[in-house]
DNA sequence: TTTTTGTTTGCAACTCAGTTGCTTCTTGGT
DNA sequence: ACCAAGAAGCAACTGAGTTGCAAACAAAAA
């Protein structure tokens, strides 16, 4: 994979966002910089990412896929509403997790990510 | 909410399958009985059921929406290469779950759902 | 420097889950 | 039997994500 200049922006993106990114939001984001890539060539991007490990595909929201930096790994809180996302960090879950998933690999199941998320209604929208 | 043989039929399919069900899914195992309802209509019965709290949508494949009965609550495994579901039973993460939805209620925060979902390879696959 | 090779980008057309607007059918209550 | 409300059908649409192919490009071999 090479460091190509939009591999890099988009890359700098995720450093820099507070929170997950969705390749549409990306695309956007790319576009206030007067950048213009091609949808495609996006979702090539963060596929190769994934696979080497860079970004993690996130389940929060049914309609979209979000994508965050592994460093960042988080949990997430989506508002129904306004489906702003917040983060959650909770490192108890995060053991309990842990624990479970060797419990399924001694079942013969290969782990190789998980997911969790809460939804609701945020402050702002209550 | 009224109680068509429709609507009977989709809640019994749910009742009697081990694995939460895709719309497409119900669509088929419908078509399988030689009921042929309109799509619109299953998704239209699957967010009434959703929002008296009958069903939950799971999170656990971004490429589609899966549901089950409340009644089911369980956690699921993907495999990432065969998309079959297994589910998974995990009190204490479940109760650590219970643990931080308190303290997100407690910030102001109106917690609806949770979404938790392990995805890998399964031994089948391996 | 030129050629070759592999990787990246772009484009256009596609797939498919899920939605929308509108009409028609069915039902249960009066 | 009548009417109003909910249920079902249909067709057209939306938008995320995919596919196949062609063009551009960078790096290494000749």
């Amino acid at each position: 994979m090479r460091q190509t200049p939009l591999l890099k922006t988009v890359l700098s993106l995720l450093e820099n966002s507070k929170k997950p990114l969705s390749v549409p939001e990306i695309g956007q984001l790319l576009q206030a910089q007067n950048l213009t890539p091609n949808k495609t060539t996006l979702y090539r991007i963060l596929d190769k990412l994934q696979e080497n490990g860079t970004v993690e595909a996130l389940l929060l929201d049914p309609k979209v896929t979000y994508y965050e930096l592994k460093t960042h790994h988080h949990h997430h809180f989506r508002c129904q509403n306004c489906d702003k996302i917040q983060c959650v960090n909770d490192p108890e879950l995060e053991s309990q997790i842990h624990a479970l998933e060797e419990k399924l690999e001694a079942k013969g199941i290969k782990v190789e990510e998980h997911h969790f998320s809460l939804s609701g209604t945020c402050s702002t929208c209550l």
